[in-house]
RNA sequence: GCCCCUGUAGCUCAAUGGAUAGAGCACCUGCCUUCUAAGCAGUAGGUUGUGGGUUCGAAUCCCGCCAGGGGCGCCA
């Protein structure tokens, strides 16, 4: 906001370095800490060490300081600055308030919902998230998952990146047939009422048919023998749909709607409209003709003359003589497919077909030497895009009593967390919030309470494991969704008594001596467009979780000691009127970002 | 055996080479006849696992060690 001074300025550094020999490292600026007003600074400690290490006796901390003053000097005054320091190696520029907060809240009104949107990159990015496997229900931790590709997907697709959104189930696998067996054997004919019962129930029978395949201690002959016979009947069934059974594929087809039913109304919950559906079933053609490309390229070696696999020796390949990526299957010794075969032919299918220059990947992070070995597959086969695929790895999900087991039953439910999540805000609502309309309650109570879920998930660093505790993920006081969500509705409450909207708010000055607070809160405010920049650069939704808070946090606390509508002073009133709708305009564009809604009332 | 991740306040987590390591929870103290108390203000809490190194400057980069988790040819 300030590009035009702070270029001016950066001129004469230079200027002032080229003339007095002064060798200058790349001039890097950032807020001044704890200073109370706004401004930039840069230092020259840098210059000063190059100096040092080029002969010079220095001390540099001492020198980076005369330097610092030296160029104080040099600058005199700019406009829109009001001064200029010297201190601790540091320069320290201070803008003119009144100049800053018109500029930042003069841009924020006319920007509205687009401010902070980055300008267009011409690059296009892929995000693929949001894939359980079919035939289950969706628990909490792929909600973590697509929680987290969608806040990428907003990041990037704001920050000026052609973003598609990508879904790749996994619907096929021996997980997959155990429960059609299952289904077809002693439940044949049954479907309960209601998408997230359906989807339930088939998780219910996955777990009575893994109990009925597992090896048990101490088992009889005849339970040894039935099991058996279990197994072979569920092997039988696999073979068929390999071979296209009618039957079989028909019983697949029906109960893998079934689970994407599901898998459609929780994404519609959470306001994630996909783009592009792969199904790994679907890549199972492709990724056999990929095969003999690769083994024609030189990158895969065919050892099934041997009886063996169709493998590919990474490191060898790529000339590495410590093991890194070691050596990975392309085709089982039967012929069949993997997930790193399939894997491939897809991101074949991205570069060629989608055009994508950027593929980033929302998976668990175990899967990262899969992916890796992936990566340098593509990288071989001559792809320039494999050097712009990243993992977005992120720990996994799993109770205090443990990992989560599907096989087991062990789960915690998206659907039952947010029928909960619903159930403590409707209870807390009618003492809280007595202003909440009746009929609105029930959409509120959702939108709050996804909201502290959605939170909970995005405010830790991926790299994290989270141990699913319900009581924290719902927790609705500090560091919460429900806290930003509640700073959007105060600011929104007091411009609701102000009647004043947005647009047609009267023009005011902020030549009046500034609150702290008033202070405080336009630095974050203008500090979002590169907050934005900054977590789609780095794939990283926490950032903006961050930056969430502390807006929020510093409106709460300047709606606390600043008083607004109750200000004699006409014109002071009308400027923080214009304030308070641009706190609310950059909550919400936050908010938007991290696919969390913003309640008018709560 | 090799590779990856994690270790920061009692607990859960921020801060990725810069000025004084920050929040929340829990604990304690104040603040609702005043724009919504799902809030605000304050007290207290730290040899950043450990030992070296690089640097003017290290929680951050490098090396060793300790502790926990994950992964490593026919699962996904």
């Amino acid at each position: 906001m300030f590009d035009q001074e702070q270029q001016i300025i950066e001129a004469k550094i230079r200027g002032f370095c080229a003339q007095n020999e002064i060798p200058l490292a790349e001039l890097k600026w950032s807020p001044i800490p704890f200073s109370g007003e706004w401004g930039i600074s840069t230092s020259f400690f840098a210059a000063a060490a190059l100096e040092a290490r080029a002969g010079k006796k220095i001390q540099v901390p001492q020198r980076a300081q005369e330097i610092a003053e030296q160029i104080k000097v040099q600058i005199g005054s700019v406009d829109g600055i009001s001064r200029v320091e010297a201190v601790k190696g540091y320069l320290n520029l201070y803008f003119e308030t009144s100049e800053y907060a018109r500029r930042v809240v003069d841009e924020v009104l006319a920007s509205g919902a687009d401010f902070g949107r980055g300008a267009s990159k011409n690059e296009r990015v892929m995000v693929e998230y949001a894939q359980p496997n079919t035939h289950h229900s969706f628990h909490i931790g792929h909600a973590r998952n697509t929680i987290l590709g969608e806040a990428l997907a907003r990041l990037v697709q704001f920050a000026g990146f052609d973003t598609i959104r990508a879904s790749y189930p996994g619907d096929i696998g021996l997980g997959v047939i155990t429960i059609l067996w299952a289904y077809d054997k002693f439940y044949k004919g049954q479907e309960p009422q209601g998408i997230h019962e359906r989807g339930q129930w088939l998780l219910k029978i996955y777990v009575e048919a893994t109990a009925l395949l597992e090896p048990k201690e101490n088992e009889t002959p005849a339970e040894k023998s039935r099991r058996e016979a279990y197994d072979a009947e569920r092997r039988e069934m696999y073979r068929k749909w390999d071979a296209g059974d009618k039957y079989v594929r028909d019983l697949w087809l029906k109960t893998r709607e079934w689970s994407l039913e599901e898998l459609r109304d929780i994404l519609r919950i959470l306001n994630v409209k996909m783009d592009v559906w792969f199904f790994e079933s679907d890549a199972d053609e492709p990724a056999k003709e990929i095969v003999d490309e690769l083994i024609a390229r030189g990158i895969a070696d065919d050892e099934r003359p041997q009886g063996g696999a169709v493998i590919v020796k990474i490191d060898e390949k790529l000339g590495l003589t410590k093991e890194k990526y070691r050596t990975n299957i392309l085709l089982r010794s039967d012929g069949t497919t993997l997930y790193l075969t399939k894997d491939l032919a897809l991101a074949k299918q991205k570069f060629e077909q989608y055009h994508v220059d950027r593929s980033i990947y929302v998976v668990d992070v175990r899967q990262s030497m899969h992916l890796q070995q992936a990566f340098a597959i593509l990288k071989l086969w001559g792809f320039p895009q494999a050097d712009k695929c990243y993992h977005l790895g992120y720990g996994f999900v799993s109770l205090p009593e443990g990992a989560m087991s599907a096989r087991r039953g062990r789960v915690v439910l998206f659907k039952d967390v947010l029928d909960e999540a619903i159930r403590r805000v409707l209870a807390v609502e009618s003492e809280k919030g007595p202003d909440v309309p009746e009929e609105d309650r029930k959409k509120i109570a959702e939108q709050i309470g996804l909201g502290a879920l959605v939170y909970s998930m995005l405010a830790v660093d991926n790299s994290r494991d989270i141990v699913f505790d319900i009581n924290e993920a719902l927790s609705f006081d500090g560091r919460t969704g429900p806290y930003i969500q509640n700073a959007y509705v105060r600011a929104n409450s007091i411009l609701k008594k102000a009647s004043a909207p947005p647009a047609n708010m009267p023009p005011a000055t902020f030549d009046y001596e500034l609150d702290s607070h008033e202070v405080q809160l336009i630095e974050l405010i203008s500090r979002f467009p590169d907050t934005v920049q900054q977590a789609a650069n780095e794939y990283r939704p926490l950032v903006m979780a961050s930056y969430a808070y502390d807006l929020a946090n510093a409106f709460h606390s300047f709606y606390h000691a600043v008083p607004v509508l109750q200000t004699d002073n006409e014109n002071v009133r009308a400027a923080r009127l214009r304030l308070v709708a641009v706190a609310k305009q950059t909550i919400a564009n936050a908010l938007r970002l991290l696919d969390i809604q913003a309640p008018e009332v709560m």
